[in-house]
Order: C-alpha cells, then structure tokens, then sequence
DNA sequence: CCTTCAATTGGACATTTGTCCTTTCCATTA
DNA sequence: TAATGGAAAGGACAAATGTCCAATTGAAGG
C-alpha cells in the first residue's frame, strides 16, 4: 500500500467524482489517496477500522469469512463504492474483507475527521445513506435468493442478472467457475454439475473454458423471476 | 390499521423515544400515529412505499418472500426500529414485508415531507444512518451464517446468541419451531431432526414442547463462534 | 371429561449438495 | 516441441436437507 499526498492527484479524483460538494470544505480536509496493488488487502476482518475509504479506481472483492476457512463472496465494487461506513457509524471491528482485485486507489479520511467535520453535513450524510442504502437492499436481496432457492434457479438468476448489465449486475460478474460459485454460496463442483445439466438440456452451452447462454426463454422460467438486482 | 392525529399522543412517543430533535421541528411537521392490530401487514413486499414509520410500540416480523412461496424471517422489530429508509433513499417499491404481530404502533412521515423537510438535517440523517447500518451489519452476518454452516451450527449460534440476550440478540429471539426454522433458512422438518440429534447426545433437553440447552461448552463447541450479532 | 385444533414429532424416501480425488484441457514457457 | 501448472470437468460416494405424510401431544373450550 501506498500513500499519496500529492493536492492535485487528490483533487482530480474529487472533481472527477463528483464529491467536493459532499466532502464539504475538502480543500480544507486532510484526505490521503492510498493506493493498492493487485492481491493487496484493504480491509481486514476483525481489524480496527482507520477511517472511511472512497474507491475512485481499480476493482476490488469484498467477501466475508467464517472461522472454518469458507469464505462467501459478497460482491465486486468499482468506483465510486464507499468502504467502512458501517464500522464508523456502529464503531466496531471490520465486518468483511475487501481485496484489491486489480491496482486500485482510495480517498481515505481519518475516522476522527469524519466523525468531527463530516457527520454534520446533511450532503455528506445523504451521500453515505445512499451507499449505504444500496448495499443493504443488494445484501437482503442476495440473502432472500441464496436461502431460498437451488443452486440451479440461483444460476439461473445470476446469469439473468448480468445479462440486464445494469448497476448490480455490474457489480456481481466475475467468469472464474470458482469465484462464481462462491458468490452463490455453492462449490465449485456443485456449480459444475449444475452447469452440465443445463448444457444437456441444451440451456446452455460451452466453448473453451467459458459458458454461454442458448435459450433466455427457458433460463427465465428456471429463474422463477428471481433477479439479484 | 387505524390512523390517530392526536397531537398529545404522538408528542408523548416523540418524547419518550427521544425523537424531538431528531425529528427538528418535530412540533411543525405533520407527524401521523398508525396503530395495526396482531396479524395486520404495515408493508407488503413490492408496494409502493407511503413514508416513512418509527415503530414506537409492539413487536413486528419482518421477512422477505419469493415468487414461489416461500419465505425468510429476517427479523423482529421492537421499538424503537425503522421501516421505509431504504425504499425512500433508493426510491424502490417496498422490499421486505413488515407485519405486526402484537398490536403495534407507528409514528409516520409521509415521504414527501421527508425529502423536503428532513433530508437536510443532519440530525436526523445520523438517526437514519444509524438503523441503516445497523440492519446492514446485522443482515451481511445472518447471510455469512446461512450461507457457509450448516443447520446444527446455525441452532447453535441461534441459542448462543438469544441467551446473551443483547440489542441483536432480543430481536431474533423466538419460541416457535416454525418460526425458527424460517430464520435460520430451513424446514420445520430439519430443524426438529437437528434438536432430536442434540438431544440424544445430551446438548440439549426437551420438555413440555420446548427445548432446553443442557450443554452450554459442548454447545459453544458446535457453533465454531459463530454469533448472529 | 371429551372434543377439537394446531403444533410437534418423526418415518420413509427423494433430492440436493458437499467431499475427495483423478483426469482432462489449455495456455505458458523452458 | 515438450514440460508444467492451474483451472475445468467429472466419477464415486457420503452427508445434509427437503418433501410428504401420519401419528402424537397438549392446551383450550364446550
């Protein structure tokens, strides 16, 4: 991890986000850019939380695990995706892991900072609510399709999902088997098999080592509406 | 459902649940009081979203359905809990159906004087963030459990976490099998197997038609220190 | 005391999913 | 070209979980 001071960095990525009516005064504020390699970690389970992250570049994983070893992919964010809102906000330990997938850069605000010049600003404010927000509403919705259907109808629902490409959809695509079982809660073995049934009955179809979709139609119906969206 | 526009009382709930500030110029805003009895839905999945509800009294279920009938219980609500902020600030039709389960009551915004009259107080922002994040953090938890254990240790976490009796713990607490068997994402059927395995080796004890916990260590031992809080 | 009704309990079986490996397929590179 | 390594594919089996039902229990009311 690196961390960059240089003004005018920091003030291209403002402007280019958008934010400098959000962070109010920013000029004024002491923001840092720190940037990640690929494979780097941002945030770390079960660590103290140092302030509030802006990503405004990069692709980067956040994924939540359990003592065993299991790790359960929660999403992929681009910018602009906001990191450590919740921690800041409940004042606890970090809640999941986020992963630098490829170099990615932040704004990181000391959480004292936050806490003494931001949580006042009904723009700021509004600006974390709406990510916040966001991620709640994805996380019930992953919630409701992971426990209540078949690894089938969630692969069913996830390639439906990403087809649409819209903000979520965007989120969630990923080509790896391995990453995309893991992001439907399954093994990759599972997911496989899965996958070969559909190809037999010609849902689906393979070429190389990725999957393609052959009937919409007969996916949609398998999906029974659910959307990850 | 029963609306109630007396002022007495809707300033009495604003006071005891220390909302006056939150709500600025609470005194100014037209404040409604919803009352439902037991069984009565306040919202329904897929609706359009009315405003904005502060339960100050009763106890309610919140879950989330699919198209094919099933359900998940995400959660009881007591006072003070909030409904409506995601719809509001994402502006989505309702995503999880909230219903009364005691005779409940409600204070309630309509979500036009919200955007107009709230939506810069910061005050009131924070009040909002806090219950976001809260259901955020408490939602990305319960999907962690669900998705990477298994039954017995989600029974396990369950009880683990009930009996410490925090903020967490006394909003999911139950008695009814079904209804545990909603929360923890499974069948009435499966989970009775589960409790018949613990009993048989002594974790747990059964009278009348409840469960009992006669192993605390051993039970500890099953969760892997999972907790749903 | 008896009836009734809903919740609990559990049998029998089917399906889904996980685990453990081995094999196959490609792309990369020595 | 051949060797190598990682991802994909899949066989074989075990475990977890769901479905469908029937039997049982227990509390409440007539």
């Amino acid at each position: 991890m690196e961390i960059i001071l240089d003004k005018d960095k920091i003030k291209h990525y403002i402007t280019e986000f958008d934010l400098n009516e959000k962070l109010t005064e920013s000029d004024s504020l002491p923001i840092q850019l720190h940037t990640y390699s690929a494979g780097e970690l941002v945030l770390v389970e079960g660590n103290e939380l140092q302030g509030l992250y802006f990503q405004v570049g990069g692709l980067t994983k956040v994924s939540t695990s359990v003592g065993t070893g299991k790790s359960l992919l929660l999403r992929f964010c681009y910018p602009l995706s906001v990191f450590g809102d919740i921690e800041l906000i409940q004042n606890v330990v970090i809640q999941s892991q986020v992963e630098a997938i490829q170099p990615s850069s932040f704004l990181f605000i000391n959480k004292h900072i936050v806490e003494n010049r931001l949580m006042h600003k009904h723009i700021f404010l509004n600006e974390l609510l709406k990510h916040l927000s966001y991620k709640l509403q994805t996380c019930t919705t992953a919630s409701r399709i992971n426990l209540l259907a078949s690894v089938e109808e969630r692969l069913a629902s996830y390639l439906l999902t990403i087809r649409l490409e819209n903000q979520f959809g965007k989120e969630i695509q990923t080509s790896q088997i391995s990453e995309i079982s893991s992001l439907l809660g399954t093994t990759p073995r599972h997911l496989n098999r899965v996958i070969k049934s559909l190809c037999d009955i010609k849902i689906l179809g393979k070429a190389h080592k990725s999957i393609f979709v052959v009937d919409w139609k007969r996916l949609d119906d398998l999906s029974n509406g659910l959307r990850y969206e």
